[in-house]
DNA sequence: TCTGTTATTGTTATATTATAACAATGTAAT
DNA sequence: ATTACATTGTTATAATATAACAATAACAGA
């Protein structure tokens, strides 16, 4: 499950490590804050190890928050086919896996016929705490 | 069509007016350069029209790409599902009007049995000019 | 018409998010 | 040792967005 951290740099290992421990999705400077007593002092390190992290599918980044949620999933690499569930009220994110969702989507073909190799879905509504 | 534009106060229907003239989605200080012989000289001044013509939905924020896109829906007020592809080459933008896709997720529900009132998504691709 | 209420606008300042640019260091193969 | 390449450190700045408050306009009810 976390076999793949052994390939990452000190930095982004920091980084994720970081998130990973947080059960909501972190902003950058957030994470910053957190990783100064580590030694990253600066934004361009923490944006540098996002981005890695986002692109081998360790994170993802939740674009209606400006924000990065650790990947739950056991292979980690799904960086092309990402659903969230966001509650706007809690702000509470979660991950959904939902392999019909997934197929029908990466499936799905525009009126000219053009199919796409990536997509981000974002729910929104309130979650069963908040209602 | 552009019935609702009498609604609007005079600075919504500014911004309104540049982004629809717009065949790209438009950044808020792209924006805010445009408007600025119509009087309009400070970033609030248009983030207010742009966070009203979203809630609105006259306009749709791009979150992928923090711009915005003008509705073509005739009724132009479905703010709450929303669907795009973008090209990663040429950053083309277009607004995707399926009604199976969109009652799809209406329809979705999690694995709690959650349903949502809203939805993003995002496609990323390369348009066929680019290919 | 007056008056209170609400929406809209104008304005300054500042917060938040993100990247450019370049120097320094580490790593690993030859 | 030398080269090549990835990673890190650092400073500065760009790009995106909001807080806070004053001024004005729009408008309904007395």
């Amino acid at each position: 499950m976390a076999q793949k951290k052994e390939y990452l740099s000190k930095n982004q290992k920091i980084v994720l490590d970081i998130i990973e421990k947080s059960a909501q999705p972190m902003k950058a400077y957030s994470i910053l804050f957190n990783v100064q007593k580590k030694g990253l002092k600066a934004p361009p390190q923490v944006y540098r190890a996002l981005d890695k992290l986002v692109e081998i599918g360790k994170i993802h980044k939740i674009e209606s928050r400006n924000a990065f949620i650790a990947c739950r999933n056991s292979a980690c690499t799904i960086t092309n086919a990402t659903a969230f569930s966001i509650c706007e009220s809690c702000e509470d994110v979660k991950e959904i896996s939902s392999s019909k969702l997934s197929k029908y989507l990466s499936n799905f073909q525009d009126k000219e016929g053009m199919k796409y190799n990536k997509y981000n879905l974002e729910f929104f509504g309130i979650c069963k705490k908040c209602k």
